[in-house]
RNA sequence: GCCCGAUUAGCUCAGCGGUAGAGCGCCUGCCUUACAAGCAGGAUGUCGCUGGUUCGAAACCGGCAUCGGGCACCA
């Protein structure tokens, strides 16, 4: 850094460089071998479905603040980075890229399809590493995964056969939540509930048989989704409903249709909801699906899985279900059989990815048994484990493991995870049914070997050749994603060094919007690998941090398809990766669900960010001071000052540096990183520049007694200790600084030691403070003096003296512990309030002077006078002064209300009594003051 | 329906049992050779409402209100 810097600080280029020389470096490649505690993260793969918004910016910061710190403190840190594939929202983006093009993806093919995807990945993950490296993540890329690389698909394949060798993956036919949109079975948790005004329609069903004796000759069923009649087999009235009692077991002729079905009593039916009477579709709805397994009444599938009519829908059929809907509607109607129309407000189920109302479909699809899986998750967290940051999430966690349906875990798309379950076609006409074999194997070679074992002597005795066929469909994303933390490291080789080394990892951090998807997954599925070996701590993370999510300008929250994400590069060229990071960071303390982030649009600017822009540029400045006073010595080359030497401000200085010091690293290492930043953003500004620089500036820039002479030798030496505290002090705050500010932080470090290029900040340890360094009874007298400025200051704006006019300051006090402080300090004082003298006397000899027409303020038991012959403004006197009687009679009537009441004396601790008191003392003594100064000017 | 949050200065948020805080914004004065992206000084709040616990409540407990989120859903 050349001596002479611009005042200013330009972010661009330092932070390039550094990133630069960082991972040239490979300061963040960790050896397994290395010495250190192990530190881990894995971390959440964003899907590369485009770019990053500034929610990922935000996670990025504090993962980045947390290893970075764990770091300085010396251990062994992996953090790995990756991408998701993303299955069906890549798949649905490219589909739709491809219908713009008007080629549908049929045409195109599996293979050509794939390829497709492939490319896109390359752009999309390109970005999104590009964008993870401007904000300066301190991970492994040499480490970087995706989930489709060939590791993790073996970790895949194997976690399959293990789950399913294990009894808990099976493959069946059931109803599952189907998006016509995708053309893919989805899970519970990619269904979204919306609330819609819709329509409740009655419909009349006659009995087959004609009335009961002394009834009506029909029932009404009310439904929201009429389309769905065709396919009903049964009707469901409560059994303890007198009103139906007599018609159970009979049946009624389903209209448009003519097929007669049963009257069932279930009890799911609730007689006070419309008519008591249910149609019941068990192939399109789930409750009516249970209905129908306790009655044992036929499935029948009126919808193809396009979302039209099927055959089985008759006349209908073709219709689209919208469509059909009305059709149906106005089939009944025609018919007589549409008693009457309701409005009616109701949940209807979306896919998340589809936008479109997902539609209960039976189908054959692969399932997770997840009770078993859950139950030993549930196990775990009564031990504690893992820990959640808040706290409270551990209950969202908890809620979900229990009573948990199985995951079904099948997609009918091309991108992704291809099942590695082989059909046996050759024994069900080369066709794959829900009756089909199949063999679950690593490849199709193993594949072959099973199937022959299993069914190769049957085939060959009835004449046929064994012939296999791949299952087409992919896995979930969130079954490789559930793997992540031990795929990313190696699992399932047994002899990977990296599992070894940092499997469980050290904490996740992530949004409390995917505590189901991701968090849970990835405990149920490592309790069931056990990736560390069997009877090892399984659990993947020890801790898991939730943060808020980052809501826009309008406080909304951010996504793709909303079109209202925050870009964070724009940010990040305008104020700098730095600043964002850190604005991000400080916002974060209460650790609530929101976070907003002030942001104007259309000029492209954020005041919280700039802010933060702010901060660096004043630390900017404060670096650039030291080493325009340093005397071009560096911390090292100057070395510890001599204990003998300190003044008040540098005990004091090196006091608060202690203790920042030990706070910041109790925050940062317990997840508290907005409270790390505040803290140290205050300390900074307000205590390092504004206090400390100011100080030593006197003693930094000695003047000689007289023109022309050399400097003292004491001036001399006193020089140096002021460059040595200066030295001390900016070179630790660095460090403190440098998870949340690691670009500067590294710049601003190399300039003040000079260190080559090579060697980094961000490998450096954490600050020691000096032993005794800490002294709370220093750091309360020195926050005296800091109110005997602060009221001198007061007090010549209040008279209207120029900055630059210098005037006499006289203190009066009878404590004499304040007093040796003031004297101490007499020439910082002088400094900081263009003192012309200071003089600090006790209230005898002061009373013995001639009463001075002064400027006069009283602060507890001090009293501040400003002497001002001739200049004094007797009404901007008087007003001070009754100021501080209102507010010491305020203290006065507050204090002594509390020490009134005797239960107070009583029953607060003895030491908040002694407070009490000791405040309303001092209150009194400066109203007293006060006033006799009021009396003293003739007031 | 069940479960969580939130409600404090104009704005964004800390504080979670001992006399109300920060940043931004606002007012006054300063280009004081680190920094005008700055310096010094200043103003600003019945801490959502309401009961209770306590010597003492913004903080702890109960109720209410408003806003937000999650889960489950009755056709």
């Amino acid at each position: 850094m050349a001596a002479a810097l611009p005042k200013t600080y330009d972010p661009a280029a330092t932070e390039a460089r550094w990133q630069r020389a960082w991972e040239e470096a490979g300061a963040f490649h960790p050896d397994p071998a290395g010495p250190g505690e192990p530190f881990s993260v894995v971390i959440p793969p964003p899907n590369v479905t485009g770019s990053l918004h500034m929610g990922h910016g935000f996670e990025t910061a504090l993962i980045d603040t947390i290893v970075r710190f764990q770091r300085l403190q010396g251990k062994n840190v992996l953090c790995l980075p990756g991408t998701d594939h993303a299955s069906i929202a890549v798949q649905t983006l490219l589909e739709k890229q491809l219908k713009a093009q008007g080629i549908p993806k049929e045409e195109l093919g599996r293979d050509a399809f794939l390829e497709k995807a492939w490319s896109w990945k390359a752009e999309s993950g390109g970005t999104i590493v590009g964008q993870l490296r401007r904000l300066g993540y301190s991970v492994d890329w040499q480490r970087e995964r995706f989930t489709l690389d060939p590791g993790l698909n073996q970790a895949v394949v194997e976690a399959f056969l293990r789950l399913h060798d294990q009894g808990l993956i099976y493959r069946g036919e059931y109803l599952v939540n189907w998006c016509p949109a995708s053309g893919s079975a989805v899970s519970d948790l990619e269904v979204e509930m919306k609330e819609l005004e819709g329509h409740l329609w009655h419909f009349r069903y006659p009995l087959t048989d004609g009335p009961a004796t002394g009834g009506s000759d029909h029932l009404v069923v009310a439904t929201t989704r009429p389309e769905t009649m065709l396919g009903d087999t049964g009707v469901a009235v409560h059994p303890d409903d007198p009103r139906y009692a007599a018609l159970v077991g009979r049946t009624i002729t389903l209209p448009l249709v003519g097929r007669a079905i049963p009257i069932v009593a279930d009890e799911h039916v609730d007689p006070a909801f419309g008519t008591g009477c249910v149609k019941v579709t068990p192939a399109h709805d789930p409750n009516d699906f249970a209905i129908g397994q306790r009655h044992g009444l036929p499935l029948i599938t009126v919808m193809a899985k396009d979302g039209t009519m099927n055959a089985a829908a008759g006349n209908f059929a073709g219709l689209d279900r919208f469509e059909a809907r009305q059709a149906v509607v106005a089939a009944m109607e025609a018919g007589g059989f549409l008693v009457k129309v309701e409005p009616h407000r109701h949940s209807v189920p979306f896919s998340d990815r589809g936008k479109v109302p997902v539609e209960p479909l039976l189908s054959t699809q692969w399932f997770v048994r997840a009770e078993p899986l859950a139950a030993r998750c549930r196990e775990a967290l009564d031990g504690g484990s893992p820990r959640f940051v808040p706290e409270r999430w551990e209950k969202v966690y908890r809620d979900w493991l229990t009573d948990i349906r199985d995951w079904c875990i099948s997609r009918q798309l091309w991108w992704g995870h291809r099942i590695p379950a082989w059909f046996v076609v050759s024994e069900t006409g080369g066709v794959i049914t829900e009756a089909t074999p199949y063999v679950v194997a690593r490849d199709a070679g193993e594949a072959h070997e099973k199937a022959e074992t299993a069914y190769g002597e049957g085939s060959r005795a009835a004449g046929r050749e064994l012939q296999l066929e791949q299952d087409p469909d992919v896995l979930d994303t969130w079954f490789s994603s559930g793997l992540w933390p031990f795929s990313t490291l190696g699992w399932p080789d047994p002899a990977a060094a990296d599992l070894a080394r940092w499997y469980p990892t050290s904490v996740l951090v992530t949004g409390f919007d995917i505590i189901f998807f991701w968090v849970a997954r990835m405990t149920m599925l490592a309790g069931a690998m056990e990736p560390a070996g069997a009877g090892q701590n399984w659990m993947p993370f020890a801790d898991v941090m939730i943060h808020g999510l980052v809501r826009d300008e309008n406080n909304r929250k951010m996504s793709k398809s909303a079109g209202n994400g925050i870009d964070p590069l724009p940010l990040i060229e305008r104020y700098g990766a730095d600043a964002l990071r850190f604005a991000l960071v400080r916002e974060v303390a209460g650790a609530g669900q929101d976070i907003r982030l002030d942001y104007d649009r259309d000029r492209g600017s954020s005041s919280t960010v700039e802010a933060a822009r702010n901060f660096a540029n004043k630390l900017w400045n404060a670096t650039r001071f030291a080493l325009m006073n340093l005397g071009g010595e560096t911390p090292a080359s100057l070395g510890a000052p001599d204990p003998e030497r300190l003044q008040l401000a540098d005990r004091w200085i090196l006091s608060r540096l202690a203790r920042v010091s030990d706070e910041t690293a109790q925050r940062y290492g317990s997840y508290a990183l907005g409270e790390a930043a505040k803290g140290l953003y205050e300390f900074a500004w307000n205590e390092v520049c504004d206090w400390t620089i100011e100080l030593l500036k006197r003693r930094l820039n000695p003047r000689p007694a007289a023109e022309g002479e050399p400097l003292s030798p004491e001036a001399l030496a006193d020089q140096r200790t002021a460059r040595q505290v200066l030295a001390q002090v900016l070179e630790q705050l660095l460090v403190l600084l440098h998870p949340l500010m690691p670009h500067l932080s590294e710049e601003l470090w190399h300039g003040l030691t000079g260190a080559p290029e090579s060697t980094f900040l961000a490998l450096n340890p954490w600050p020691v403070p000096e032993p005794g360094a800490l002294d709370a009874g220093l750091e309360d007298r020195f926050a005296e003096l800091i109110e005997a400025i602060r009221v001198v200051r007061n007090l010549r704006a209040v008279a209207g003296l120029k900055p630059s006019q210098p005037a006499p300051v006289l203190f009066v006090t009878g404590r004499a512990d304040l007093a040796a402080t003031l004297s101490e300090a007499t020439a910082d004082i002088t400094t900081l309030t263009r003192a012309e003298s200071v003089t600090v006397l006790d209230p005898a000899t002061a009373a013995a002077r001639p009463a001075a027409r002064a400027l006069a303020a009283v602060s507890g038991e001090l009293q501040v006078l400003l002497p001002l012959e001739g200049l004094v403004d007797l009404d901007a006197l008087r007003a001070r002064l009754e100021k501080d009687i209102a507010k010491a009679t305020k203290e006065i009537q507050g204090l002594g209300g509390r020490l009134a009441n005797p239960n107070f004396a009583s029953k607060a601790p003895p030491e908040v009594v002694a407070e009490c008191r000791a405040n309303l003392a001092e209150a009194e003594t400066q109203a007293a003051l006060a006033r006799q100064r009021l009396v003293d000017l003739g007031g």
